[in-house]
DNA sequence: ACAGAATGTCTAGCGGTGCTAGGATCGGCT
DNA sequence: AGCCGATCCTAGCACCGCTAGACATTCTGT
């Protein structure tokens, strides 16, 4: 049986082979460049594997867009354990928060903005985007009522800032001042 | 030479047409169905039309994004207007904000979303942009220092809780008790 | 009024896209 | 050894944005 594990093994590895090529180009040349005879040329197979692997294209950047959502949960956690005061938390995890958007445009918009085949707010909810979540959550007093609700508006004021930024419709500089007015109001 | 001063209406005329026809089909069947020859078909001329008018397709989205900022910026001004005392107003318009964004999201989508052609923060922004964030700024105090950061935050915040919500990402619903939350921390 | 110029519009087609059917090839099993 | 299923590729479909070049129409100057 040994040679059904070595094929799933290969099967396994040649997946994420797809989505990090993906995720290389897209981050290189922006998502645009990434077609589907582009992405076979890269890894080295023909088009119809990446269909044996994904139901279609946008599978595929729903892939990338996974485990985008789980480094951004890492980072957002290291951020807030970094923070020496936990009111300093929510500041760090903003900060976190725009960096990520910043220093990887493509995979943040693959999260975000690309049209993806993830269901949201559905029974289960992706574990990644959920974990992400809850450090924005954690941020606030557990005693607060509303520190769900403080975690939903702080990330929906983040990913404004981050996309309006990020597309001149508001200056991109000025994004540190604006952190700080956004956590001085919001910080209970 | 009002041979020439009609065609030149004709033209202004099926420019519009154009327009208008690309709205109409994004808003019924969104904008992946507008395509240029579907767009063609629906003004009843050929495709190279299209490019006697426009520089491409981009630039179709951007005209409608246009138009949608003339219309983002008056639903604002006639809700902050309306505002029985000025400490409603923010709240008036962040509503008048989202009703645009969840009853129009097509037009949203091409305003803040799709690539289009449009050049933000350059020295000449689009009056019609400028006037709808003039709107949000008027809002705050004008002794206050802060007031045109204020009015980035929020309107960052605004369009973050529009697209996190219209994609499902945080619940659709509870959206009134957001922006209760937004407005009374952002108020100076 | 009429020839020539200018303008407008269309047909046809280019290179590219996502995606898939069908056949060839290779591997493991009896 | 020979079969059989899994795997992979070639070739092609329908569609995309966009454009060259031919055709028709309208305007202009004599």
């Amino acid at each position: 049986m040994s040679a059904t594990e070595r094929r799933a093994r290969e099967r396994a590895d040649r997946h994420q082979l797809i989505v990090n090529a993906a995720r290389e180009l897209a981050e290189t040349e922006g998502w645009e460049a990434v077609t589907t005879r582009r992405l076979a040329e890269r890894v080295e197979y023909s088009q119809p594997v990446l269909y044996s692997h994904f139901n279609g294209k946008d599978a595929i950047v729903t892939a990338v867009a996974v485990d985008g959502f789980g480094e951004l949960a890492e980072q957002l956690r290291r951020a807030r354990h970094s923070a020496a005061k936990p009111k300093q938390a929510l500041r760090a995890v903003c900060r976190a928060y725009l960096r990520f958007a910043t220093e990887r445009p493509a995979l943040y918009q693959a999260m975000f903005v690309l049209p993806t085949d993830l269901q949201f707010a559905s029974e289960q909810t992706l574990p990644q985007l959920r974990a992400g979540f809850d450090e924005f959550v954690s941020c606030f007093d557990p005693g607060n009522e509303q520190r769900e609700l403080s975690a939903e508006v702080v990330w929906s004021a983040l990913h404004g800032l981050a996309v309006l930024s990020g597309s001149g419709r508001i200056p991109p500089e000025d994004q540190e001042q604006r952190i700080d007015f956004l956590v001085t109001r919001m910080a209970d």
